[in-house]
DNA sequence: AAGATATATATCGACTCCGAGGTAGAACAC
DNA sequence: GTGTTCTACCTCGGAGTCGATATATATCTT
């Protein structure tokens, strides 16, 4: 997750870990911040594996930055990663979200479609949180707790505003998919 | 996360360890099922700290189980986590929603109150998700990408569905703990 | 009769990430 | 002038989790 978040943001344009970090935190966790012994080890490897390249810099204010860039390799990957998705990216409601903000570095349509459509199926399914001594399901009316009952409401709640934004999302690029086929082949 | 949600299922009723994993999957990760090598070192690891005991119980088709039971000490451990929980499980909202689920357990209304108003308090901040290259939020309206101002359009409508509920839910407390604390003065 | 599937428990290596610690310079408050 | 905060980078140990692997039984399918 942190990876694709790095990579997503190089992709609009070079930054410095600091910087970095302040916003993989504003987006991932809202607020909560990434730590250092995560975001550094990570940036080295990516640039291990030829991901991205550094160039030193004099700091604005205190020590010099490493301004990084994404390179070729790097934004091939970043692309393998937000084409094909591995399943917990679909079902984990922060690594989605993740997902989602780079999701326009995709620039094919009909492949941001194929990706928002796994989340869509995925949302279908209706949700069954809590089970009885047997393991019926037990309905929100019928739960006791207030909380776990107001945790189904807000689930649901969530869940039908995203399929409504998904429907809307997915409709428009199908559309759009559409007319670049008929342009190409008219060519 | 996991701890939580295990004592959180046994002070209910008693489980094995192959019905608290699908009852585990259901909740956290919608659908994402826990791992093994997850579930067992970690029953082992509370068994250890005299949170749980285990009884061997037959298999109702194959093997024998391990029925598991909740102690006395399991009971304050867990109440001991819904009562302060470290700020992590108020900001990440897979790790909310689990709390959510267990919150009726600390049978206190005034300490509900105080777990839900850190919640309250912490969706109160507006989300500034993304920056320009100066550093500057970037308002849903001025994104190009159409996946990030659906992400922003989304996380704004599922906060105001949850301050909604949490405002409710914490006035009913309050005013349910201030007749239990009316009554005991007069008893 | 053989194979797949569901139930049921357990270990091990790998990976991600966090938290605590360290280095260092500039700005600002007291 | 001294302490604190913000910027900026880095390492190490540990916690938590996953995926693969193993074992075993009962039922259902072919």
């Amino acid at each position: 997750m942190l990876k694709m978040a790095i990579l997503g943001f190089l992709r609009d344009f070079p930054l410095h870990g600091y910087d970095l970090k302040n916003r993989v935190a504003a987006l991932a966790g809202h607020v909560r911040p990434i730590a250092d012994g995560t975001l550094y080890p990570t940036i080295k490897k990516l640039e291990e594996a030829g991901c991205l390249t550094r160039r030193t810099a004099p700091g604005s204010v205190a020590a010099p930055r490493h301004m990084l860039e994404i390179t070729q390799e790097g934004t091939d990957q970043l692309r393998r990663w937000l084409r094909s998705p591995e399943p917990v990216f679909i079902t984990d409601d922060n690594k989605w979200y993740v997902l989602l903000a780079f999701l326009h570095h995709l620039d094919n349509p009909r492949e941001q479609s194929i990706v928002l459509a796994r989340r869509r199926e995925f949302l279908d399914q209706p949700a069954q949180l809590f089970f009885d001594e047997q393991g019926r399901p037990v309905p929100p009316d019928r739960l006791e707790s207030p909380f776990r009952k107001g945790l189904m409401q807000i689930h649901r709640s969530v869940n039908l505003t995203e399929i409504d934004w998904l429907d809307g999302q997915i409709a428009e690029l199908d559309r759009r998919a559409g007319y670049t086929a008929a342009t190409a082949r008219e060519a």
